[in-house]
DNA sequence: AAACCAGATTAAAATCATTCTAAACTGCTT
DNA sequence: AAGCAGTTTAGAATGATTTTAATCTGGTTT
């Protein structure tokens, strides 16, 4: 077995989740060295070409698992489904208008004042979409 | 006919929108002088409360125009669809995890400083969540 | 290494908000 | 009063996500 597979069971048995094949080959997708943006269907798609083959239930039910353990955290996006981000990282995103691809912002680039949360709340995350569209 | 409703069709005049029943009946429940955030789903619980009835459809169709026509914005939402905000000025939200609620932020409590956008891309807005919940 | 079982995967059906369709209606102009 | 573009409508369609209930599998125990 290569480094990098052993290293994808460690990733999942440290978060409480069994190694499966399918859990392993999904962990393969998402959390190389490059950070993305994903959604079921991309993921669907990116499965088929490897010739292999996993249960639409199976694909959401893994993302929101790797969610819940904090490997990945959802993104607001257009219209167009669940989304969610590798990068799990404080950072904003850009969102391009015409196509619904998403950006990241560092989160040094964009500081904000946030104003303190109603009483009895508490401020869980703060996050901000920089709508942008092609000049014309 | 009372001012209010003359100033509503007016309104949907100024925005190239025949003011048919539906709409007037819309707009009136959507531009009092109380903003508020609002769905598809919402409106056809207080029409019917009314005793009245409109299509789902319709709904749709009308919010839809509204906002094309600026008198609504769209705001994000926790997962339930599609929320419109009668309240047009530039201003960010709290959103309760717990209930999904929306309350409104004033603009100035929250300044940001945006980044440039990428070559060839021109900001369009800029929003911000800030996503709060109840202290345990 | 066989048995076992909680947890995982699966195909297929269900859900449900939103959109589409195409037929009937209505505000406005003539 | 007639005519027409624009509206509304009920009901069907859509499509992403979730549920279901049966089957399978990783890991532990014997």
């Amino acid at each position: 077995m290569t480094d990098h597979a052993t290293d994808i069971k460690t990733m999942l048995r440290s978060a409480n989740l069994r190694p499966t094949r399918q859990r392993v080959l999904l962990a393969g997708l998402l959390f190389g060295p490059t950070k993305c943006h994903v959604n079921a269907d991309l993921l669907a798609q990116k499965i088929a070409q490897m010739g292999e083959h996993m249960a639409t239930a199976t694909i959401y039910n893994c993302l929101h698992q790797f969610e819940a353990a904090g490997l990945l955290q959802r993104v607001p996006s257009g219209d167009d489904g669940i989304t969610f981000d590798t990068n799990i990282t404080k950072h904003h995103h850009f969102l391009i208008e015409e196509t619904g691809e998403l950006i990241d912002i560092p989160f040094g680039d964009l500081q904000a004042d946030v104003p303190q949360a109603p009483t009895g709340y508490e401020i869980e995350s703060v996050e901000m979409v920089v709508k942008i569209r092609k000049i014309s």
